[in-house]
DNA sequence: CGGTAGTGCCAC
DNA sequence: AAACGTGGCACTACCG
């Protein structure tokens, strides 16, 4: 059963009010969507959350077979959250549209009833506006609320219906119509996964961070200063290199400085003053005395401009950081982050992220997703054998030995395969690769297939129907344009960097849609099983739980189940393993 | 002056 | 300097 949430149709002659309309699971009949529609409650927008409460006992269905309908889920899950309403199932037809649109043409031709914009989260400003009207408005009723008066080209409720209907249609008339409703669910549940994480936020303890910065940086220095450690560390550089004038943050700066020194670089990263040094022979140690200061300025003034007390003002409220996610924020499906850099944490400072008492953390991460998830997709069953070990690398060395390929010891095996799904063709991966193509035809076939529809301009799909985008109109022109020499080595340059997109996109977008499965079957387990635990943060393959200590054992084997069901989710009875590594701690630093 | 390209580093 | 995928973010240098 779908329950639409929306603007009452302005037929209805009732501006302002909206309406939830109960709509029948299954395709419905070409344009009779509203028909099977019924209205089952008129209400201010603020009231959602109440009607989410009331909807059981109105329907006469119980409450985890309602999948909630409605444009950009996420902002309505806000305002339910803060009433402490939390829903099992919900479909976000405009996360949907966003994919389906992608590619209308596999979809059956699917063209929007309504156009659907996925919306960025408010960010802190203007949630604070949304904080003082009432809670339970969707994102573009708030938007109407700004700008003064209620917005007309929102669409209403009856065109929703509508255009749910036209997006079942879509997925029944997709080349795998099962795989493409899970993405679908998927992507939508992740719409209300991204929001709980947000709300509940991950411990993080600032009077323990701020201990790490005094450690590392010396106390706050005043705005527009450096930390004293960092000042200390720019007179020693000035004076080892024998620059007088020199600004440590300015690459420019420091790298003439560098080669008046005699540091025969091209640029200041961390990796070239590395193999530099490494390069000396001999001089090493006194190459590495040169350096030193340079190399530790730029690890400490990271911290400090990253991850700071600015980034702790900024971000951490109440010894909680809250992470704000986009769903599907990258092309290929995996989320990204916006404010806090939440995708990468480093892990200096992870110490800072504490259980709070009588609580503990508890951490799982998947182990070499990737290739695993390459070893499903094609079908490869040699490749699958590996991956149904613990150490799929290990395994594929194993088999190169036996085979008598190149691909001798674990490292290689991993350079091998990273390489093959990152599309590089230099350097030991790419001598490697024809010895990978002949241990494992399938997989690396795949791949390539992938590659070549890359080149030539057209789109590829991830496992459960994710189109990767068309290239633009630029790329099409610059393609064609083969008059000159420089012209024909552009065109290839450009396929061939198109060709890797397409490549690292099936695997990767794959990957995260097993991520997105892991979370959803997490999330369904611990509901179900009635638990206080939390998600709490997710990096692509990577998640964060918190609650009391007497349920960290139940959940660590939750998070394995759902690994474990993602798998059967995506591939049926699957034919390789997604092992974690899991483990209930205090501190995340220590998982 | 604000916008933006370039640089470099963090995460996966 | 690029090579070998996806991002965010902070800083400098430069441009209109």
């Amino acid at each position: 059963m779908n329950c639409l949430l929306g603007p009452a149709p302005v037929s209805a002659g009732e501006p302002g009010l909206w309406w939830a309309l109960a709509v029948a699971d299954g395709a419905s009949p070409e344009g009779s969507a509203s028909q099977q529609a019924r209205p089952v409650a008129r209400f201010e927008p603020s009231q959602t959350a109440r009607i989410v409460r009331e909807a059981p006992e109105r329907l006469g269905v119980p409450a985890d077979r309602i999948r909630w309908t409605a444009p950009n889920i996420g902002g309505l899950s806000a305002a339910w959250l803060s009433e402490g309403v939390r829903v099992a199932r919900c479909h976000d037809l405009a996360l949907a549209q966003r994919i389906l649109r992608a590619r209308p043409e596999s979809v059956g031709g699917y063209a929007p009833v309504v156009d659907l914009p996925v919306e960025q989260p408010q960010d802190e400003a203007s949630s604070a506006l949304v904080g003082r009207a009432p809670a339970g408005q969707s994102s573009f009723f708030d938007a109407a609320e700004l700008t003064g008066g209620p917005d007309a080209s929102a669409p209403d409720v009856l065109q929703l219906a509508a255009e749910l209907a036209a997006q079942e249609r879509a997925a029944s008339a997709s080349t795998h119509p099962a795989r493409l409703r899970l993405l679908l669910a998927a992507e939508s549940q992740g719409a209300l996964i991204a929001e709980e994480i947000h709300a509940t936020g991950l411990p993080w303890r600032a009077d323990v961070h701020e201990r790490l910065l005094l450690e590392t940086l010396g106390p706050r220095p005043a705005e527009g200063e450096r930390p004293p450690r960092l000042q200390e560390l720019a007179g020693q550089i000035a004076s080892d290199l024998g620059a007088v004038d020199l600004n440590p943050d300015s690459p420019t700066s420091v790298l003439r400085a560098l080669q008046q020194a005699g540091v025969q670089v091209e640029s200041t990263r961390q990796g070239e003053l590395q193999r530099w040094i490494e390069a000396g022979g001999r001089d090493r140690e006194q190459r590495r005395r040169l350096l030193g200061s340079t190399l530790e300025y730029k690890r400490l003034a990271r911290l400090w401009t990253a991850n700071g007390w600015h980034w702790l003002d900024e971000w951490v409220r109440e010894d909680r950081f809250h992470a704000r996610y986009l769903v599907g924020g990258v092309v290929t499906g995996r989320w990204s982050a916006h404010g806090g850099g939440a995708m990468q944490i480093p892990s200096a400072v992870r110490s800072a992220v504490l259980a709070d008492a009588g609580q503990l953390l508890t951490v799982a991460d998947a182990s070499q997703v990737e290739p695993r998830i390459l070893a499903a997709m094609s079908q490869d069953e040699a490749l699958a054998a590996a991956g149904s070990t613990p150490d799929l690398y290990r395994e594929v060395a194993k088999q190169g030995r036996a085979a008598g390929t190149r691909l001798q010891d674990r490292d290689r095996a991993k350079v091998a395969l990273l390489g093959a799904m990152y599309g590089a063709t230099t350097g030991d991966s790419g001598a490697l690769l024809p010895h990978l193509r002949r241990l494992y035809p399938r997989a690396v076939g795949l791949l390539e297939r992938a590659a070549a529809e890359g080149e030539r301009g057209g789109q590829v799909s991830t496992w459960l129907g994710r189109p990767s985008p068309s290239p633009d109109e630029r790329w099409h022109r610059a393609v064609a344009q083969t008059g000159t020499r420089q012209d024909e080595a552009r065109a290839a340059t450009l396929r061939r960097g198109q060709g890797r997109f397409t490549r690292n996109f099936v695997v990767q977008g794959t990957a995260a849609e097993w991520a997105l499965c892991w979370m959803g079957e997490i999330r369904r387990r611990l509901t179900e099983a009635g638990l206080g635990t939390r998600l709490v943060f997710f990096v692509h393959d990577e998640v964060v739980l918190h609650g009391p200590e007497p349920e960290a054992e139940q959940v660590r084997g939750i998070v394995q189940q759902a690994a474990a069901a993602a798998g059967r989710l995506l591939f049926g009875a699957a034919p390789v393993d997604f092992p974690l590594t899991v483990s209930s701690v205090r501190c995340y630093a220590d998982a």
